[in-house]
DNA sequence: AAGTGGTCTAGACCACTCG
DNA sequence: GAGTGGTCTAGACCACTTC
């Protein structure tokens, strides 16, 4: 039916497509390109559009397109590796970390940060959200109960980025030594999705990191990382090769 | 049209019905119970059973749900944590890693290992596979240039889970230092798919590691993990509580 | 053989972007 | 308004597991 040849494997049509345009994408493209729009590539290769959307819907999760609604599917370019977990990157408010705080708030914690924080006492809730090559990676929840930054000055503004950025000062005061991270696949909340450029349920790395001072844990980071465009990187350095390709497995 | 009421929000059936399902495994359910099937369940709800299906997909992707042909739709367990990037885990061969070496072959590298490992000579090929629980949790292949164990006996069986052994062995020999990994989200092939009881694409965390010796890189591996099933843990310890919950941002 | 989830179709309409 | 991807439907058949 396709272009190539006949199955005789009973192996899916769209695991099967998946890997025609995967070398398609290697041969004929380059990164930014616009594929055609999903009705002719279904039509080109005989299938119903949703068959075709299955296939790509795989090469997006594996970060090698990009789909955008009202715009078309373009060439994804390669992951950016994402260091978490070392003390430049994990510490919040570091100068040059490419993250920047967006807001602030002074509420009740939810449920579950009150289980880590081991406190019920109104926490600090900064968001921060991390922006790489123009293209925004994570999105970041940091929660700091009351008790953690008790000098925060009642002259900074209540809300707001500027409150972001003072909590953060403070946090800073603090001898932190972030470690010990855990990372799951996740999917994106209403909020992150759009902060991250996604639609709900789009693919995401949370991790999860505790902020450690000496003998007290004064705050909690949970951060959401699109899943499609980045590899994160954990350890001394950052520039690992990863060596699963899409056919590293040819023989 | 669904057993709850009308959707005045232009927000998709299926994430309605996905926060509906969550909803009612938390209250209703209890980890290993079967669900109603999906025509069933499309029929109570009132929608198609595709798009019931998307519902449930997104949930297994967070790892809420287990599906398998043939047999049903169950609720899963929670995440197993597994440490990944520090010394015990990632170095191969400790004893009691929960890792079972199962083959070994000697053959010329695959282009992207050749690239990392910096040679073309053929490379000791280790699979390995980690079983936590009863359940299959990653699949690991391990690659060692056969410089780095210039002292493995030829009388060693050529191939097999016995050769594979004494290759670790013969790595293990080496002082090795564990860092810095690089995991990213990727979509199972169709090997690592039947070791970890998947159908090709289902997501997974390729965990990349260089292996470290003093003054050279004996191995690389690569172990793709189940997404669905595993926390990943990197750092000091292992014990980190996640704060992403469903339904964390409640408020 | 019966029942399950997995794949596939051929349509329809909607939400979004852009000229 | 035209064109894109996103959602949804109501069916059909297939692959697998279990009895």
């Amino acid at each position: 039916m396709g272009t190539t040849q006949l199955e005789t494997v009973p192996e899916p049509k769209y695991w099967h497509l998946r890997t025609v345009l995967s070398e398609a994408l290697e041969s004929e493209f380059s990164v930014g390109e616009i594929l055609p729009n999903e009705r002719d590539l279904a039509a080109r290769f005989g299938v119903a559009r949703a068959t075709l959307r299955q296939a790509l819907e795989q090469l997006e999760l594996e970060g090698r397109l990009q789909r955008r609604r009202g715009v078309g599917t373009t060439v994804a370019p390669p992951r950016v590796g994402v260091a978490v977990g070392t003390e430049q990157h994990a510490w919040p408010g570091a100068a040059e970390d490419g993250w920047q705080a967006t807001d602030c708030a002074l509420a009740a914690p939810p449920a579950a940060v009150a289980l880590v924080t081991g406190t019920d006492e109104p926490v600090h809730t900064v968001r921060r959200s991390r922006v790489t090559h123009g293209q925004p990676v994570a999105a970041e929840l940091l929660y700091v109960p009351q008790p953690s930054v008790p000098d925060l000055s009642a002259i900074d503004a209540p809300s707001g980025a500027a409150r972001a950025r003072a909590v953060l000062r403070e946090l800073q005061r603090l001898e932190l030594e972030g470690r010990e991270s855990a990372g799951q696949r996740g999917a994106a909340r209403a909020d992150d999705a759009r902060e991250l450029d996604r639609l709900p349920g789009a693919p995401v790395l949370v991790v999860a990191t505790p902020i450690r001072a000496p003998g007290a844990t004064p705050a909690h980071t949970g951060a959401t990382y699109r899943a499609d465009t980045c590899r994160l990187t954990f350890g001394d350095t950052g520039g690992v090769e990863i060596h699963q390709d899409p056919e590293r497995r040819a023989s």
